[in-house]
DNA sequence: GTGAAAGCGCTAACAC
DNA sequence: GTGTTAGCGCTTTCAC
């Protein structure tokens, strides 16, 4: 008998019947002689036997598996180094729990698809990686009943979708708290994608921190941006054929950065000795540029194993009430803002952790 | 009810069997009156059946998912840009099929994990994801009869795995030709990954074509690397402190090419004006340097849906013999290779689509 | 043309 | 302490 051993092959070679079987293998050791424990768990493992996965389903109805559901051609997820972090976590944190990851591509032109999947008892639970402001995946609550959390997007209270993320305003103050306390005070920012909720968070951080100093952004130095390398090439080129440059510039994130730095090496624009250039996130780019990039760094890893963490608690008990949770990021000195101290300003010290790397 | 209806139900309200049911719900209409065919899939769709999904596979006998196996902290995959446009093309074919995808971080030292977990009647299939050289996965064919299909690594034909990969000779073979059109002849060249098959078929390629050219490589100009950026940097190191420098380099990717290019940066070594320098893979990074990197592009997205044709076609008929297939690459010329007219070389045209960029 | 019924492999009341 | 048994929701053989 080469074929894979069922329950009932490995009761009868246990000599007890289908149930006490099935108990001792799930661990519900409880009440059984210690022999017939014995007994049991040593046939099963003589045999190889291994349960088979869509008959525990069908009889648990729990599939003990979750999606990781993100939108086809996601530019945040195609672009950006960081997603794998995430879904790296995420394996990790599952290694040690019975689940297994499935990977849903949601095609917004045809959201049914998605639902009418997830409705098929196909999965305990979802990971919903960075929905965007126009998501339909946002509605997730009025289509379906399955625990979700948001990952890298903290939405609005009124979709009631727990979520995960990082803490955008505090590390972007942080940032621009370093920034000023280094003597800027002509600071200019490339924005983020407006589709996405932490693009306006970090704007949002940017700003607050300015007027805090009593320092009244320019307009003019507020360019719009799409988190990506041609976005900051875009925003580099609108900025540098203005009359009066800013003496920093802060970008989104880092590949607005990276694009913003491209044109400045193009015309000639010294980075930092003429401008002061800073970025967000510590994508593996920040590295790869001269001068290197001060940027914030985020725990990403840390992300994907909180959303599981969540995702696993709103699987045992759906009662749970949403909760949104923002984990902290860590300044990251290099090499591309330039100290300027030619006006003293107030500065708060800042609450995040800081590396300086030179 | 508000619940999930089942097939029982659907047979109830078109007023006949589940088996009838049944098979007009999978496409069997043959030998069915039209009406009953009609009938029964209105109420389905009224009621908003879907089939459970576990219930189907135990009956069946087939999961309809196949597994994406992956190493656990695989440099390659947790640092290249590429990973991303292959599942994206994994996950696009899927689309139109059946199957869902699954992710099995694989622990290479725990393999049993593995094993079992695909015993477990869980997959019908398995995308094995890069396995390099020391990977227990290659023993896939030995512990299990489940169809399987490498992705990005050639393995030996003992292993009787079947594999889709970029086609890494040819495609260096037309870089260096390229290269050597340009009139470089003193050229050096920094390895791969020395656990990754493709390191050594894109060396032996840089080779061959040196000797089909008459040229004899110099060995202290052939530089071990790592596929990373910091292997480029100690290459960089290594190369440049040496007296004869050759007039071009050509870099096992493109990480290494980056890497390599900091170091010259920081030296003060221009490229391509001193030196010129080539990578590999059309990585993100390749844009992202100045000057912008002249490499080779794959088609990294079909080389995902390959991947799939060729398992769901072993899955379908397990007869099907292992099959080994390459995709060919893309010259894509940037800035980073001067023409350097001395000595003229006869090259042979090469085969490779190409495409410049400025 | 259509349906009854026997599983698929496992779980969990409930009985002894 | 241990076993009997009725499902879980669907597929498929075979009979009508």
């Amino acid at each position: 008998m080469t074929q894979k051993p069922t329950l009932r092959e490995v009761a009868r070679h246990a000599g007890c019947s289908v149930t006490t079987t099935s108990n001792i293998l799930q661990g519900r050791h409880r009440g059984y002689r210690p022999e017939t424990v014995e007994r049991v768990l040593s046939v099963a493992h003589m045999l190889g036997y291994r349960p088979n996965r869509a008959a525990q389903s069908l009889a648990k109805k729990r599939s003990y598996t979750i999606a990781l559901v993100f939108e086809r051609y996601h530019p945040i997820l195609t672009r950006n180094s960081y997603a794998q972090h995430v879904v790296d976590g995420i394996l990790e944190r599952l290694l040690t729990t019975e689940y297994d990851l499935k990977m849903v591509m949601f095609n917004p032109s045809a959201p049914e698809h998605l639902w009418e999947r997830v409705q098929e008892g196909a999965v305990d639970g979802a990971l919903l990686l960075v929905p965007a402001i126009d998501s339909p995946l946002l509605e997730w609550r009025r289509h379906s009943t399955v625990p979700a959390v948001s990952i890298n997007s903290t939405v609005p209270a009124l979709y009631r979708l727990s979520s995960i993320d990082i803490d955008n305003e505090t590390a972007m103050q942080a940032l621009v708290a370093w920034v000023l306390e280094q003597g800027h005070t002509e600071i200019g920012f490339v924005k983020g994608h407006p589709l996405h909720w932490s693009a306006h968070q970090r704007e949002r951080a940017f700003r607050r921190v300015l007027a805090q100093h009593g320092i009244v952004p320019r307009e003019e130095w507020i360019i719009e941006g799409t988190y990506s390398i041609e976005g900051g090439r875009l925003a580099a080129v609108r900025l540098l054929e203005q009359a009066a440059l800013p003496t920093a510039v802060l970008c989104a994130n880092d590949l607005t950065a990276v694009g913003f730095a491209q044109v400045c090496l193009e015309r000639g624009v010294r980075i930092p000795d003429d401008l002061s250039l800073a970025g967000f996130d510590d994508d593996a780019l920040a590295l790869s540029i001269m001068p290197t990039l001060t940027t914030v760094a985020h725990n990403m890893h840390a992300v994907g194993r909180q959303a599981v963490e969540m995702l696993l608690e709103q699987i045992e008990d759906p009662q749970t009430p949403f909760q949104q949770h923002l984990l902290p990021g860590r300044l990251v000195i290099r090499t591309s803002v330039r100290p300027l101290h030619k006006g003293v300003v107030q500065v708060p010290a800042h609450n995040l952790t800081q590396e300086v790397q030179r």
